[in-house]
DNA sequence: AAACACCCCAACCGCAGCTGC
DNA sequence: CGCAGCTGCGGTTGGGGTGTT
């Protein structure tokens, strides 16, 4: 096991578990940098988050890979390309961490094959769709229940260029929460653009994406709703953009 | 049974974005 | 405005497990 500058590194005890387990339920997620000093493990914060987040966490779903859940990760990294957080966002239980594997390991392989061998199918050639970044300040009222219901777009794309052949390019901030039942209304919003986005994908009438996407701005503001509206997640894109 | 090859997954690393000062 | 610290992400690696020869 190394022990470089002070720091353990390599696979995790069952104590370390333990222990970081047990202060994650006394303190909550988050402060990670806090997680050493408040545990005595002589990790780095970095490993005590990940260990967390991708092998401790009660939510995690350690069953394998449903059909289903393969056929997502499939469609969605038409969609994203290497956003394996955001793909992981729309799969309850999984991590970036299981999906970035499984894609390695499972998927990546039979892609390439695909391509080389192309049997027919219905999707058409498509290209990598950016999403519009949308970054959600940490006064917004959904995250610490005052301010205004404000959601800024970051400036870092151009409006017209949702589309782009290019993967890696990481406009898309890590500031979109997860999508799975998540009450934001910026991610609900996101969740259903991208399946409105598959939908003309798959569709004999392409067209211009940009058609889906409302006017551009820099700004956008969320009016007052009562609560059941962003609860019920599911509402129509159109209604959440016009409002 | 031993040696080797391959697979899979946990963990690490470097970087970029965000935030507070 | 610039800097430093923190967080989160994607890419990559290392090692244990398993299959094959």
């Amino acid at each position: 096991m190394d022990n470089i500058g002070g720091l353990k590194k390599g696979a995790w005890s069952h104590e370390e578990d333990e222990l970081l387990k047990a202060c994650i339920n006394n303190y909550g997620e988050g402060k990670w940098h806090l997680i050493p000093q408040r545990t005595g493990l002589n990790r780095c914060r970095k490993s005590c988050r990940l260990r967390w987040l991708n092998y401790l966490s009660p939510n995690i779903n350690r069953d394998r890979f449903s059909e289903d859940e393969v056929d997502m990760i499939l469609r969605l990294h038409k969609l994203l390309g290497n956003r394996w957080s955001m793909i992981a966002g729309r799969l309850p239980g999984r991590t970036a961490n299981d999906v970035k594997n499984y894609w390695t390991a499972h998927l990546a392989k039979k892609v390439v094959s695909e391509k080389e061998n192309p049997k027919e199918t219905t999707m058409k050639a498509h290209e990598i769709i950016k999403p519009k970044p949308i970054t959600l300040s940490t006064h917004q009222p959904w995250l610490n229940l005052k301010g205004k219901h404000n959601v800024s777009r970051s400036d870092c794309d151009d409006s017209e260029t949702m589309i782009s052949n290019q993967v890696g390019t990481d406009c898309a901030s890590t500031s979109i929460p997860n999508l799975e039942n998540s009450p934001i209304p910026c991610a609900a919003m996101w969740s259903e653009t991208l399946w409105n986005l598959e939908e003309q994908l798959n569709s004999e009438d392409i067209g211009s994406y940009s058609s889906l996407l409302p006017e551009e701005d820099n700004f956008m503001e969320f009016p007052d709703v009562d609560d059941s509206f962003w609860d019920s997640n599911l509402c129509d894109l159109d209604s959440l953009w016009d409002l």
